[in-house]
DNA sequence: GAGTGGTCTAGACCACGTC
DNA sequence: ACGTGGTCTAGACCACTCA
């Protein structure tokens, strides 16, 4: 194969894509293999006589597109797992579960089980003020003390989603809500018990990119957006008690809504 | 109970994010307004003295977070109309208009107006075999030709959306649907006349990063994801009719789900 | 200790917009 | 003609991993 002598007459391709594209060639035709490790950035500099910043900028761009990942001090490597199946989060699903059968698993569980694969979950709580954002969806004046539970969600051992629920002290206090553990049989039944089932959901999706915190939280390598779900559950006296904020990536998730079904108005 | 096993040892702020944390905060506090100039590359590396590769990665930082643009050969800006409101697209609304009173304005075009602003459509129709994603979703086992109806969307003049409606051909062969005009008082109403109404819609939501072309298409700059929604509508025998594809900026978009509101099952 | 990726420096040339 | 951002070079030091 031989590399063009340079004319450079119209693509206007960089150095650095032009590598990167032969190693995404390579890599999508199965000469690397997930998991196997790449050139070193000087190995590749010296096979395209460029600087070891050419070769840099190269290995970025695949990072970007999540086709690689480097490792410091070890290597670059053809990312393995990166053509998983999305999971399907069936988000519409009603939250409301009240019989103990089948156990403390909400909707998201239920789904990466039903999928295979093995879902875990990390619990803290949290007592924070209102920010902006829960006092605009819980519908509070002033700065109040919200109880929040911040769960990490892992599949098959891997950080994988988060979902933070903002609670007011007044509706969990004393609960099992705010203990750092799964509540049987959900969170449900508590605000049913205290006369506050919830009936209505609304939910705001928007996809951003993560902050650094929140990529290191979910795992993220690479240019990858977030799905991020903002979650209002309503009394029928139209009362947010609870705002939930899923965040998942966007390469590994989609979210399922299903309306209609009942008759058209 | 198992901590975090890297309890963030230290910032490891690197030059670069400091430079850009600072510019951040300017901006953020009005110093700088949109539109305005940055400081030149050059002289960002003076004032801190940096090489100018520093000062460029503070820049490309911000511009990733969408708060700069680049113009070649003229500076850096603060990005304008970066912190336009969101409009809240009603995405579970259903779109099932008979009357022809609101004429043929879909959910879309009802959102944009009661936000205050103009939405306008461009429609394009096209024949062309059902892909991998088509025949998925509406149910096709070999290669079929679909009646696409491909709608760029424009909000106060400027590309913000794009819907692609997929139809089979003996559907809509001979009605408004495939001519590029609105169709009144709308597609509903074809399909309820020919006995195929739909009255359940499934919805996938993702987040990506968009194409070059789906970028130009809807007038993205930075590193902006998409929201894509996936629409399949489905008669009462289950039969999928429609399947349209929704792409919104994610930085102009919010999609909104309502559910619930029926009693829990 | 050798080698790696992460960061930074101080130059350079280019295409392009503005004056 | 000049200044801008976009790209590239050839070095350097660091923290870290691995043998």
């Amino acid at each position: 194969m031989t590399t063009t002598p340079t004319p450079a007459p119209a693509p206007a391709q960089t150095l650095a894509e032009e590598i990167a594209e032969e190693i995404r060639a390579l890599i999508r035709s199965g000469r690397h293999n997930p998991g196997d490790p790449l050139p070193t950035e000087k190995e590749l500099a010296a096979q395209w006589r460029v600087s070891r910043g050419t070769a840099r900028s190269a290995y970025q761009l695949l990072i970007d597109e999540g086709l690689v990942v480097a490792q410091r001090s070890r290597g670059h490597f053809v990312r393995s797992g990166a053509r998983w199946t999305p999971i399907m989060w069936r988000a519409s699903d009603p939250e409301n579960n009240l019989s103990t059968d089948d156990g403390p698993q909400d909707t998201w569980a239920r789904c990466v089980r039903e999928q295979g694969r093995e879902p875990a979950e990390d619990i803290r709580i949290e007592i924070v003020e209102a920010d902006d954002k829960a006092r605009q969806h819980l519908q509070l004046a002033g700065p109040v003390p919200l109880i929040v539970r911040r769960r990490s969600r892992f599949v098959d051992g891997a950080p994988s989603a988060t979902a933070d629920s903002f609670y007011l002290r007044e509706h969990v206090q004393g609960t099992a809500v705010e203990l750092p553990s799964q509540v049987y049989p959900g969170v449900y039944a508590v605000f049913d018990e205290r006369g506050l089932p919830w009936i209505r959901t609304v939910d705001e999706v928007s996809a951003r990119m993560p902050t650094r915190e929140e990529a290191r939280r979910l795992g993220i390598v690479g240019a990858v957006p977030v799905l991020e779900v903002v979650r209002v559950s309503y009394t029928d006296q139209q009362l947010p008690v609870r705002m939930t904020v899923f965040l998942k990536p966007g390469d590994r998730y989609k979210a399922v809504f299903e309306h209609g079904g009942e008759s058209p108005r």
